[in-house]
DNA sequence: TTGTACGCGTTATCAG
DNA sequence: CTGATAACGCGTACAA
């Protein structure tokens, strides 16, 4: 219907009575054009409204201005500290992001790298479990498309990534539970495609092995990173005779579940129950009591791998890997077992 | 460094010995082309891995498949519906998601139409309380921009809509404390700049005139749609002499908070507060006890915004307004009064 | 300091 | 049914 076109960069240079080269130097800051000329254009575009066209710029210089951000159904609260962290650091620049969230990266590894291929991305962020996947690093080096690991667990040095240690982590988090008496200790695993499902239980289980304390099987309960799952999973942990007397979830979601449970189950926590959970999202001052969890700076971490996106798209050297500071934040949900 | 040029349409036009033109043809499924010659190019595709240059494409086509979403600092969780609709709506189509979330619409007006100018966007998704910029609209029309809007409260009719009913929605949840018995009920809103926000206390304020309850000015706190600032409200409230027997939370966050206001003073819910809230949004199970509210369908109307976009990008008449249908959910946040 | 010719990869037009 | 040619809007190389 409505097609107002566009002035275009001859618009421009025609009301300015110049090139259109002269234009587009004025429109990239490039040298070489008297105060004179430059102010003229700048006059002429403002009254022309003109703005660049993005494709065609794209085309002659093979950039799209475009960031992708790969990721796959994780919790909410960890998607949203991801595209803030990504978009806080992209603010003022060009690049704009685009979000590509897809079903399972493992399965479907193909339809993925096609619509990579076709999505024409500058540079792309990889999230967990993405940023595990060789197949999709391959694709992504060989088109030579820089991009950017978060969290990855396996193939390091692969790419640049910024991480932090969750085996570390996660035998802190089990440490804290050992110091404060608990010795019948349930896990709540988390999505068994991210690897650092597993990274985070051997934290635990070392934790636990320090300390002599046996984690029996049963105790160990799959989850996938959602709340629905980690109530099932707390369901059964509490049906567990005898019950454990606290639950260490691998993510927040997943805790705030065990807390629910446990309601149902008229247990207390922290008295009867504590319940530490894993990544420090919204969610864990949300619930009551808020959650003792291990702050995993997922806002950061974004931030710094947008960081390094933008400086290897400058043509800098690829940076090496990051580590970001983990933090046990010790709030209400945890306590003392009761004395038997 | 590396920079393996890609294949282009006149590769693939050599190698299945045919014009550029057809292997055109070929890859828009446009009719006129033997059998023959199509399975020809298909394979000559294939071997070459031949992916159509999108910014080339655009530059012809003037189309960039790019469709921005506007939104500005809401709750985590109405982000994340808000992102889930409008990408399930887009699956497997060509069109991409850029996520332009924004400071403050009204503030800085120019700053953003700037950018929307820049962006090449050929539709763009306005959610609250961009939804309601008038200014905005104005400049996506002038462009010839289609776009829809999510829960606008005014200026009806200047662009097609998908939205719910704020106040009928609200004066149902008011009903449902007033039918279990209270009289004393407190208020916080949510962020002024969103029209919601009068709209809800509107409706709120129709339930209890009708049953002739009085609303003091006191028990009208004021929020921002952040948990923080419902806990600040809530805390307010609660420090009334004497407190309300119930809390109405514009949304789920806010709601939330008002619980653990609650836990802090003591109280019990439901026992000793009621607390509504709005939204449905994943929080609302989260918390203990879950929470009443208004299922508010976002991710639906997202949907059915992006589901208008589409239609209008293949040049059908722009659609009226649509609205979805609420429901209040009841949960275990509500209960009639302690009896004094 | 400024301008000209050309090419980026694709599609539309209009012949053949 | 198929192909040659021009155009889309801009940047690069090279002149002037």
């Amino acid at each position: 219907m409505t097609r107002p076109k566009r002035a275009t960069i001859v618009d421009v240079a025609r009301m300015a009575e110049v090139s259109a080269k002269t234009v587009s130097r004025v429109v990239n800051n490039e040298p070489h054009v008297t105060e004179a000329v430059k102010t003229r254009v700048r006059e002429a575009m403002r009254a022309l409204r003109y703005h660049p066209n993005v494709a065609a710029q794209g085309l002659v210089r093979s950039r799209s201005y475009l960031i992708g951000l790969v990721y796959e159904k994780p919790s909410p609260s960890y998607v949203v500290e991801l595209q803030k962290g990504a978009l806080e650091r992209l603010h003022g620049e060009r690049f704009r992001l685009v979000v590509l969230p897809v079903e399972s990266v493992t399965e479907r590894e193909e339809e993925i790298i096609a619509l990579l291929r076709s999505a024409a991305l500058d540079a792309v962020l990889l999230a967990p479990p993405a940023s595990d996947n060789a197949a999709l690093m391959r694709e992504l080096r060989d088109g030579g498309i820089p991009f950017a690991r978060i969290s990855p667990t396996r193939l390091l040095g692969q790419g640049p990534s910024v991480a932090m240690d969750d085996v570390a982590a996660a035998q802190e988090a089990a440490e804290h539970l050992v110091t404060l008496g608990h010795t019948r200790i349930g896990v709540i695993k988390g999505d068994p495609s991210h690897a650092a499902s597993d990274a985070r239980l051997v934290g635990t289980m070392q934790a636990l092995a320090t300390a002599g304390i046996a984690l029996h099987p049963e105790l160990i309960e799959a989850g996938l990173f959602t709340f629905d799952s980690g109530l099932a999973a707390a369901r059964r942990l509490l049906a567990l005779d005898p019950p454990p007397s606290a639950i260490l979830a691998q993510n927040d979601d997943m805790a705030a579940a065990a807390i629910t449970a446990a309601r149902e189950c008229g247990l207390h926590v922290p008295e009867d129950l504590s319940v530490v959970g894993f990544d420090d999202s919204d969610i864990s001052r949300v619930v009551w009591p808020p959650l003792t969890t291990i702050r995993q700076p997922v806002q950061d971490m974004a931030y710094r791998a947008m960081d390094m996106l933008l400086h290897m798209l400058k043509g800098e050297p690829e940076q090496g890997d990051v580590h970001l500071a983990h933090e046990l934040m010790i709030r209400r949900s945890t306590a003392p077992p009761r004395a038997d």
